[in-house]
This record gives C-alpha cells, sequence and structure tokens, in this order.
RNA sequence: GGGGCGGUAGUUUAGCUUGGUAGAAUACUGUGUUCGGGUCACAGUGGUCAGGGGUUCAAUUCCCCUCUGCCCCA
C-alpha cells in the first residue's frame, strides 16, 4: 500500500498527550485546539463555546430535545428567570442546606445595597415551582410537563476541570413535572430513564446506572436514580444525568395543589431530571483517542472532509473540480461536508481533520482521477474504501453506510470497554483491591447503612458508593440485563452477606471512584 | 478545605540560582519550491515576561499579595 501508517515522526509538542494517562491535561489540550471550547478566560471554572464546540453541543441538544418533545405526552420547553429572591430560595429547608455552600449572591444593583439579595439560580426548583403553583388549578392542569434548557451558576471549590465541574454550567437540560398521583410520577420516572437511555444510547455514550444511596440523594428529593460513564483508563465514574422523584416535598413547599376528580384540593407529584455539558465531556473523552477527537457521525458538524491530492498541475483543475462535484452531491445527499481546498499540504490536512474528529476523509488524486473513483478513511480504525464515482446515487449511499456503520462499531466497542471495568466481589480486601488499582466499579453485597458505608470509604481512598444498581428497581425489565454475571459471581446468589458487617442482604452496590 | 508545582509570542518553552533593554521552535504572513501521512528555503509579523505592591540606581529574575492553571491529599 503506498500510504500505510508511517512512523509517528511529528514534533514532540504536536503531539497530544496519552489520553488514558493524562486525561483532563488531554481534555484541555483536545477542547483549545479544536476549538470546542477556549478555556483561557480570565475567572475560574469559566470557558467559550467556540464554533465548532458550538455546532457539536446544538447537535448534541437537538437529540434531547426532539427526545423529551417525542414522549406521547410531550414536554414542553420552558425559559424561566436566572435570579431567585432570596426568600424564595430559603423556602425549602432541605434543598438550601445541599445548595447553600455553593450559591453565588447578588447584593449590589449598581452602587446601591438590594433590599433582597438575588441568587443566580444553581439548579431552577425554587425558580419554577412557585409558577407551577399559579398554573395548576385541578387535575386537567396535569401532568404539567416542561424543561428548559440554560446556564446556571454553582460557586464550585478550587479543583475546577474544564466541562467537567465547573462554576457556570452553560448548558443545563433540566425537565420539571407535576403529576396528579404518586404513581403517575413514578410512570413519570421511567419515562425519564428511557429518554437518557436513548439519548446516551444515540451518542453511543456506555453508563451504568444506579439508585443513589439516601446520604447522596437530591437535596428533597425522595430517590435519585443516577447515569455515570466510566472514563478510560483510570475507570473512574462521572455522573452525567440525574433523575429525582420528588414526592410531594416541593409541593407542599410551594403549595402546588390541584382539585382532584373528588373536589379535594391535593398535593401534585414531582420528579425533575437533568442532564449538563458533562454530556459532551464524555462523548469527547470515551470516543478520543491519542490523535484527538472521534466524533459520531449523527453529531460531528462536519461528516465528511475532501481532500483534493494535488501533484501536477496539469491535474490540478481536474482533481479540485471532481472534489467540488463531490462536496456538491454530498451536500444535497444531506451529508455535512467540508472540502478542503486550503494550500497545506496532504497530510497537514490529514492530521488537522483527524483530531478534529471528522468521521469519514475522502482523498481524490491524480490515480483516482484515472479510475474515475474516490479513496474513503474512517477516522476511528482507518479502514479505507475505494469508491466509484461512476453512479452518484449510489456512492452517497455507500458514504451513509460507512457513517452508519462507524456510528455502530464505535458504540460497540465503548459498551465492551465498560462492560470489563464492572466486576462483582463479595470480598472486602479483593472489592477495595480493585477499586484501588483503577480496575473500575465493582458490585458487592451491602447491607445498605451509612456507617458500614463509611466504614469502607475510610478504607480506600476516594471509594464511594454509587448505590443500587438499577436492575433492581421494579420496573427493570430483565432482558436488557448485560451484567448477569460478573467475575463468575451471578446475581441469582441470594445468600448474600454485607461484606462490612455481615448482615444479611439481598442486594449487591456498586462502588468506585468517582470524578 | 490542606499541601506541592507552575504562569515568558496564538501554542510549547529557554533565560531567573548569581538583577543590567527578552531567545528559540512551532503557528501565522509573503515569495519560491513541494504535495498519496505534519515538504524545504529565505524573509517578515507577533511579548505591558499573569496582575498589583515592595526592595534596588536598575526587577522577567529577589520578597509579599491577588488572579489563574495543574498534581497529590481530605
Amino acid at each position: 500500500m503506498f500510504f500505510m501508517t508511517k512512523k509517528d515522526n511529528r514534533p514532540e509538542e504536536m503531539k497530544l498527550p496519552d489520553r488514558d494517562e493524562h486525561l483532563i491535561d488531554w481534555l484541555n489540550k483536545v477542547l483549545l485546539r479544536t476549538d470546542i471550547l477556549d478555556y483561557r478566560y480570565n475567572l475560574k471554572g469559566c470557558g467559550v463555546w467556540k464554533g465548532y464546540g458550538f455546532k457539536l453541543r446544538r447537535n448534541i441538544m437537538k437529540i434531547i430535545r426532539d427526545l423529551l418533545e417525542d414522549t406521547e405526552i410531550p414536554h414542553e420547553e420552558y425559559l424561566f428567570p436566572l435570579l431567585i429572591p432570596e426568600p424564595q430560595f430559603m423556602k425549602e429547608a432541605k434543598h438550601v442546606k445541599g445548595f447553600e455552600e455553593e450559591v453565588y449572591w447578588i447584593t449590589h444593583g449598581g452602587t446601591t445595597p438590594l433590599d433582597v439579595k438575588l441568587a443566580l439560580r444553581p439548579t431552577s426548583e425554587t425558580v419554577m415551582y412557585p409558577m407551577f403553583s399559579l398554573w395548576i388549578r385541578s387535575h386537567q392542569d396535569l401532568p404539567l410537563k416542561t424543561y428548559q434548557i440554560v446556564n446556571c451558576f454553582r460557586w464550585e471549590g478550587k479543583n475546577t476541570r474544564p466541562m467537567l465541574r465547573v462554576r457556570e454550567i452553560t448548558t443545563f437540560k433540566e425537565a420539571h413535572t407535576v403529576h396528579a398521583t404518586a404513581e403517575g410520577a413514578e410512570d413519570q420516572i421511567i419515562e425519564a430513564l428511557d429518554i437518557y437511555k436513548r439519548f446516551f444510547n444515540d451518542l453511543g455514550l456506555s453508563y451504568i446506572i444506579n439508585t443513589r444511596p439516601k446520604w447522596d440523594t437530591f437535596p428533597g428529593a425522595d430517590y435519585t436514580i443516577a447515569f455515570d460513564v466510566l472514563f478510560p483508563g483510570r475507570n473512574r465514574a462521572l455522573q452525567i444525568g440525574t433523575v429525582h422523584n420528588l414526592g410531594t416535598t416541593f409541593a407542599k413547599t410551594f403549595d402546588i395543589k390541584y382539585e382532584n376528580l373528588e373536589g379535594d384540593m391535593t398535593y401534585g407529584y414531582q420528579t425533575c431530571y437533568g442532564i449538563s455539558e458533562r454530556v459532551i465531556a464524555s462523548v469527547i473523552v470515551q470516543h478520543g483517542d491519542d490523535q484527538g477527537l472521534i466524533l459520531p457521525p449523527n453529531i460531528a458538524p462536519i461528516q465528511v472532509v475532501v481532500i483534493p491530492i494535488l501533484f501536477k498541475k496539469a491535474d490540478e483543475v481536474k482533481i479540485i473540480e471532481t472534489c467540488r462535484n463531490i462536496k456538491g452531491f454530498l451536500d444535497k445527499a444531506g451529508i455535512r461536508a467540508k472540502l478542503d481546498e486550503s494550500q497545506q499540504s496532504p497530510g497537514a490536512k490529514f492530521y488537522h481533520w483527524e483530531q478534529k474528529g471528522i468521521p469519514l476523509r475522502i482523498e481524490v488524486g491524480p490515480r483516482d482521477l484515472k479510475k474515475n473513483q474516490m479513496v474513503t478513511v474512517r477516522r476511528d480504525n482507518r479502514e479505507k474504501q475505494f469508491i466509484s464515482l461512476d453512479n452518484i446515487k449510489e456512492t452517497g449511499d455507500r458514504i451513509k453506510k460507512i457513517l452508519n456503520d462507524l456510528n455502530d462499531d464505535l458504540r460497540k466497542s465503548l459498551a465492551s470497554n465498560t462492560r470489563e471495568a464492572i466486576s462483582r466481589s463479595n470480598d472486602m480486601d479483593e472489592a477495595i483491591e480493585l477499586v484501588e488499582n483503577d480496575k473500575g466499579v465493582v458490585e458487592i453485597p451491602f447491607c445498605g447503612s451509612e456507617d458500614c458505608a463509611s466504614e469502607l470509604e475510610k478504607r480506600c481512598d476516594g471509594l464511594k458508593f454509587l448505590g443500587i444498581p438499577v436492575r433492581y428497581m421494579d420496573f427493570y425489565d430483565e432482558s436488557e440485563n448485560e451484567y448477569g454475571e460478573l467475575n463468575g459471581k451471578s446475581l441469582a446468589n441470594d445468600e448474600l452477606f454485607c461484606i462490612i458487617c455481615s448482615k444479611r442482604t439481598d442486594k449487591y452496590w456498586t462502588i468506585g471512584r468517582s470524578y
């Protein structure tokens, strides 16, 4: 082959750090170099979405918008204020307690101190629910299903990370619903989980789902179910989505009542669920490699880049013309394509567009011109195909097929990576060793008490209880169970004893380190 | 929250110990030459040395504070 991979002799400073070894460093450099996010703004925990990144963000948000609005009873997009008057924010005690240390306060208007301090929303329960109270009068107003995509602010401690732990969350999708009954809210939880599963599946992400321990539940919620991805290398968990059943706690605080069929005034049952730009970071980190980004075609701002290989002046015009034709029919076929006519050498262009994660590259050179063909090269595995240009319709279909295959392959490889990072252990020392050696998350028999949990957390730095795997939920469909047997230890084992206090239990819990 | 290390051109960095008008590579611009994996040559643009204060005749260099980034520990 005349262009197999050569030895990588690029200058050191052009290379990226090893993704798995230096994850944060890798992420920082990739974000900056590929024009996704510039984190050099002179304020801790804040960054700038650039054009390319914003397109990626928009493509990803399109998926979640469509999912939310395609449900049987659609979610409607709303837009609520950013500011919360202090008394309104302070109303729900549990909620306040969970957030009071990370709220930004506005204390002045110009030079005048404000009579009523204003909070910048850390999340919007206390913004939305007083309004819900006005809107909900009767059972006919229910269910109310809303969402908004906004920024929100949390005064994080000193360990901020671009896109992973920020002070301005720029992309906070929060859905809030109200239902007539507890069952209605339960059903909504199931729908929310389903929406998020589809969403993360569409992004090719591989994740685990756990009901968070009581002590790690969203402030004010009855329970919280969380999605985590496992990052490569050190196999740490990152929470990328949460679903909360709020019961009637907030309804009581904010007086969200409706008149039911019997004519009684009754509190509404509420749920809320959210995701943030951590999802985008996860896509970048989980799919990327040491060359840079690998973007799944369904969300890539540019799906195909066309690169002319120019040799002799004589062919130059024809080659460019052919490339423009290709770009033209890709446009017509609905494929997001880019033709790179810049003066750089082809090799330089290859590296540039690979780093930006373009899923597929098309090359046309003098040799291809003679055969009326083009060369395609996949970003993820560099697989090449020679595709005839004789039948444009057919060519477009083949490109679409390659892009679809690429999407599927990305998902499969990730799923198997995640599966390898989950193990099951009935022995405390073994479980700790697995976590300490960054082998991933471990499922252990556990009684559920907070005392036992802190006992174990003390014995292993950074160890966290991620919660009870979703398969223990009532609605869980056994056919979805990919993790039936791990390390030869099956779920069917009903003789389980908490590995800390030896009390009898019937559940495995997930433990691991997290970001 | 505690500790450690850093911030010099868009980027990666040399210089700082021992104070004396800032140097490179890369990127960018131009010309020519190349072009199937970061071509090569020459020329050019680009720096309030993170910000503020102190010591000094003189501070990128020494001291203090702030901002900001990374790592380790809670």
